[in-house]
DNA sequence: ATTGGTTATGAAACCGCTTTCATGAAGAAC
DNA sequence: GTTCTTCATGAAAGCGGTTTCATAACCAAT
């Protein structure tokens, strides 16, 4: 090591200037791989050394950079939220507040770093790949997913840890955490069947995703369950928002005004069509019951309160995080996390 | 360069692999020099090459390590938003939503990626000055931030480029995008006399913050200006949040009732102001008249419908980006984005 | 006293890119 | 035809880390 490459630096305490790790060496008189040894704790080092290095760290406030370290080999501690949503989606729905709370929280707790980063679902499977690639994180773990996963498969490099988030999942190149929406679905239709609902609505979720289609298949399960035929007709297609479901539930009934039950995708979706009905002249429950998905205080705090199926969603943010940071184990896991029916006052029958 | 250091690289069309430059400019009979000087156009390359290296990465899709590239000195084509608020914050107020819009439009139409980074206000300015340099973006906005300028200044690496939104800005370190929200806090305070007004209560924003203070300040300066005599028991502390509004204001009512209009820190705390004057039985706007400020949707669903100083939350977000990514100057400017006095239904005189 | 096995440490290679520096070729000017 | 520029390009250094490999020191076992 050339030990007059720094002729005079200067002993500012730290601030605002950025050392590197020869530097810090040579302060600290060992050499560049004694100081890595000791930041990671890779090998043995006699604790002389360590306490010396360790001094010097602390004093310069020294932190390794990044771009060099994740080069070389090396972890770098950030991990990314992927969110496929609109924006719109994600800031009307609590829903998307809870996961994001539990994944920062555990980050943060396990000295991680967490970043959001959005992708909009006009974007192609390439553009995400790449900005997984460029956003260079440890882990990322994708929500929403609008595509195919085989697509995405093929693009994500190896060495990119990533967990699916919100359903479980076939692949088992990746580990998915989430919830059976099929069964979620089942609950919900056989409540409303249970409620004796006969001519249940779905206002289905998004059906490009793959919780929108399982809750759908849940809905027809439960019915062939109960011996009930599916009427096409009462499938109609929304996307979890607010606006679609206004609309594609007004055109609906302009037709048909015998229905008893409606399934919606989520709360958010419930809700808007306990406003539809009510505007159209129906009582919710007692012509029409109504039952949502997820289970957000949209659904609690509504008058009428929401039946619904609800999804530990501040765990689901959490368990992703944790399945980043610690997983499990090596191989790609499927983590099944619990659902709770929640009966209120949108179903109940009259008495 | 050894050549035979690759012996038998598939050419399996790109697939999930990760090429390095040093393979690209084998394949393409170049050195890796002229590969990046076709990527990055630094240097005059002759049509010739420049072809043939472009359709070696395109074929490939080779996408240049970022860690490498940014090591090196390059550029690394991401820009994060740091937000200081706690997501309780971020998710209720619609504000948020419009400023995200309109940074992550802004920066992916600049072929940038965008990234939010949650702050949150108890960590400590270190943390924050950590994150930005591990997080290692091009550039850095930060909104909501509730420490000291002058320290954060020190914290920053030189060659990091920071922004801070939503307030005019005092340091020449840095650029700020905003509004002048003491002008704000004038137009708002002022509206409500001139509509009569003589007692009028400021439901404070979050003080920790300069635009919260800035609108306090401008709160007085409409009163000097109108010869009116500012009661000190009339100013009380919010911090933008529903809660913190419907508890300060409840307990301010136990002890005076002759309040004639509230000025709020932002049009959520507005509507939780309605919220609780209705419920105490007062009439909005016949005996107060509340205007708030933002101008988020918010305010113009409520009812009755909000007055408010609206400010351009989108055009806020872009321009932010835009300074990151496209600096009108080296220099650090103050760029002041216009307000607007929305005058609607809850300040109107009765007539 | 010699051998063998740990343990602590430094030197050097390497990660994949950018950039400086040197060189050769091609035209322009004399 | 020689010299001077300019242009295109490659070789090599360097960015700041990690990791392999070699070596030295130490102690236990023969």
């Amino acid at each position: 090591m050339k030990l007059n490459k720094f002729p005079d630096l200067p002993d500012d305490g730290g601030v605002s200037i950025k050392y590197t790790i020869e530097e810090i060496a040579l302060k600290a008189g060992v050499s560049k791989a004694t100081v890595s040894r000791v930041m990671n704790g890779t090998a043995s080092v006699s604790d002389d050394t360590k306490e010396k290095v360790e001094a010097i760290i602390k004093k310069y406030n020294y932190e390794p950079n990044l771009n060099a370290r994740k080069l070389a080999g090396g972890r770098g501690g950030s991990i990314a939220l992927v969110l496929e949503e609109s924006t719109d989606q994600f800031f009307s729905n609590p829903f998307w507040k809870l996961v994001v709370d539990g994944f920062i929280t555990f980050a943060a707790t396990h000295n991680q770093h967490p970043v959001l980063h959005f992708h909009s679902p006009q974007k192609s499977d390439r553009d995400l790949a790449d900005a997984l690639v460029r956003g260079n994180h440890d882990g990322v773990a994708i929500f929403g997913w609008h595509h195919d996963i085989a697509a995405i498969e093929k693009l994500i490099p190896k060495h990119i840890r990533v967990v699916f988030g919100g359903n479980q999942g076939k692949s088992t190149r990746f580990t998915y955490v989430g919830v059976d929406n099929v069964l979620g679905g089942e609950m919900a239709t056989q409540h409303l069947i249970e409620q004796g609902c006969r001519n249940i609505v779905h206002i289905t979720g998004d059906l490009t995703v793959e919780s929108g289609r399982e809750r759908l298949q849940g809905y027809r399960n439960a019915h062939n369950r109960a011996g009930l035929k599916v009427k096409e007709l009462n499938i109609i297609e929304g996307d979890y928002s607010r606006a679609t479901v206004e609309k594609v539930l007004l055109r609906y009934l302009t037709k048909h005004l015998d229905l008893d039950g409606i399934f919606a995708g989520n709360d958010l979706s419930a809700i808007s069509a306990i406003t539809v009905l009510e505007e159209q002249g129906f009582e919710v429950p007692a012509d029409v019951k109504v039952i949502g998905f997820d289970g957000t205080n949209l659904a609690m705090n509504h008058s009428p309160a929401l039946s619904t199926v609800a999804q530990p969603s501040y765990l689901l943010g959490s368990e992703v995080a944790r399945q980043l940071i610690l997983p499990s184990s090596d191989e790609m896991v499927n983590i099944n996390l619990p659902l709770e029916l929640l009966v209120r006052e949108s179903t109940m029958k009259r008495n």
